[in-house]
DNA sequence: TCTCGATATGTTATCGTTATCATATGGGGC
DNA sequence: GCCCCATATGATAACGATAACATATCGAGA
């Protein structure tokens, strides 16, 4: 910056101003300046600058995984909301594990994020004094935790298994299943089991049709052969419920291999309304949630915060329950 | 630091030893030390360290989307890579356009990675000149550029369209279609329409039916839209080569929505081997990339670079051409 | 003409680490 | 018992920007 501010002949602290365009610059000192700039190539260090600053401009996030299309698109949205506002986004993978979740928080506060954003709502207890420790605005997502950390954009999973197993048994199935990954690892997945049984004993239906197959995320492939298994252990289920449309399709593929009319032999249910879900023949019921938008509104918020604190002020605690939907389909 | 350091009662240098472990602190000294980091909550401040070492430990990598599960995958390989050697990804989204990359590219600069990696070997004369004045190890990959920025990990988009053109070919296919997004930013999927014209013109087939549907990455649904344009222009067309397995799915159940076997009235192939190719009935012919092994052995190629930067040596090129591998399904 | 405020720029100190050099201590070989 | 080296720690000066305050210039209004 001192050779950029010699070749312009002003002050560095000159220069700086200039490459910030906020305070008084004369036009022809910054063109001046930009024109330094541009001749030698120099590249503002933002280390430096939020060292001073005391403003990384870092929004941290963490996902279970981008495999998962939910989970790429909530990261999308966050993306594209922090881009917006100049804020890099830090992104990190836990794997559906809290033990990574920790190690990654600590990680990631290293870097001096001036907000967070979190999947899911159970944390280790580490990990959350680490969160409080850091006095910096935390969003959780995908879900509605007891005891929020800060904010929330989430739903209830739970609740939206619920819905899908009223929706099933109005349709008139009464014998149903649930197919998910091995736990206890994806919660979300967990709650939604959790959702589904208690769903299921409040209408007094068989509560027991439960398979587990392949760590989460469950893939389309173990999706299949779960459903091999459910109609081997309890043949005459009348209808499957997915931890994922992921796990649905690859049920629905296995059963047309296999010669079983879906929905008729068997109807099966997915979650998160996946592309795959309207496209594949037959196409697959599921529960419609806006991951984009959680992912978008998670990073306004998380702004919105940040704003408030670099004015002095602290974060406003907020929970948005997103609007979660049925999409009736074919499959069930 | 300071703090730390007078709570265990020495110098800020000691306590800063003490958190990288690499230099000689006693047993007896670094215990305490590390009692008095748990006890105060401390969490050491990266960017300050980074300033003063000049190494940032970050590695920026850009990617056209996440949304498509090859490059979700090929971002799981550079974030493992990485994550293992302790440094931390910083990811853009160039959503396919080198302008965007371009943009990107200067403002991943001003975070200091130590490397960056970038999909494909399109890019802007002045991202170019960023990165060359960055002096940064460059890897691209996806793609075997003609002129390599520096070193590469890659495949050659055209030839393996070429290949499943003479796959086709082989299997008596006469009549071949082509289907795309429209361009052209996606330079990866105009190489494979390249590599497809190319092979059906030296087979002396039909080379006109190209159909080019929705901005890239193009999606399911509009794989199945295309592919009813398709039949619709070209009704003798024999088999349809689509730029990646989601618009090969979208076609398929399109097909089989309209009652259109597949592949006896129309054989399709895809492109990537996602895992829907495998799992759909039919399962989908295409072609065989290792996405993940993409970015783990960019990012390795990208840390060992570093390595003998940070030594004081410089980058040593290399171009990896990954192999590529038709999977003969039942679609086509 | 003088003053004052708006505009434009400069000076200095500082952000929180780590590189580098300096220093202290202890034990083994001669 | 002396020297020297290996081990362990400390003091100081960067790293490259910006915050905060200081200064200079200019024109308008009193």
């Amino acid at each position: 910056m001192a050779d950029v501010a010699r070749h312009a002949g002003v002050s560095a602290m000159t220069v700086s101003r200039a490459l910030k365009d906020e305070t008084y610059v004369s036009p022809a000192t910054r063109e001046r300046i930009l024109a330094a700039v541009d001749e030698l190539g120099y590249v503002l260090d933002q280390a430096a600058g939020s060292l001073s600053s005391k403003r990384t401009g870092f929004v941290a996030a963490l996902v279970p995984s981008i495999n998962n299309s939910n989970f790429s698109d909530t990261t999308r949205g966050m993306s594209d909301a922090l881009a917006k506002r100049g804020i890099q986004l830090l992104l990190g993978f836990t794997d559906y594990s809290i033990e990574n979740e920790e190690r990654l928080i600590e990680v990631m506060l290293k870097r001096r994020p001036e907000g967070i954003i979190i999947t899911g709502g159970t944390h280790s207890e580490r990990a959350r004094k680490l969160l409080n420790n850091a006095a910096i605005p935390v969003v959780e997502t995908w879900d509605l935790p007891r005891n929020p950390i800060d904010s929330v954009v989430g739903f209830s999973n739970a609740n939206a298994a619920r819905l899908m197993v009223e929706t099933l048994a109005k349709k008139g199935y009464r014998k149903l299943g649930f197919i998910g990954g091995t736990t206890n690892r994806d919660t979300r997945g967990d709650d939604r089991r959790f959702g589904f049984l208690e769903a299921v004993e409040e209408l007094s239906l068989p509560a027991d049709r439960l398979v587990s197959f392949g760590a989460p995320p469950i893939t389309m492939l173990q999706g299949g052969e779960a459903m091999v298994q459910m109609l081997d252990r309890w043949p005459d289920t009348e209808a499957v419920m997915c931890v994922s449309d992921l796990s649905a399709f690859g049920s629905i593929m296995e059963c047309q291999r296999r010669g079983w009319k879906v929905p008729e032999r068997i109807a099966i249910a997915g979650f998160g309304n996946f592309e795959v879900a309207e496209c594949s023949v037959p196409s697959i019921t599921t529960i419609k949630v806006d991951c984009y938008g959680i992912g978008y509104a998670a990073a306004e918020k998380v702004c919105e915060d940040i704003v408030a604190m670099r004015e002095g002020g602290s974060t406003t605690p907020q929970t948005v329950a997103v609007d979660i939907e049925i999409v009736e389909r074919e499959s069930a």
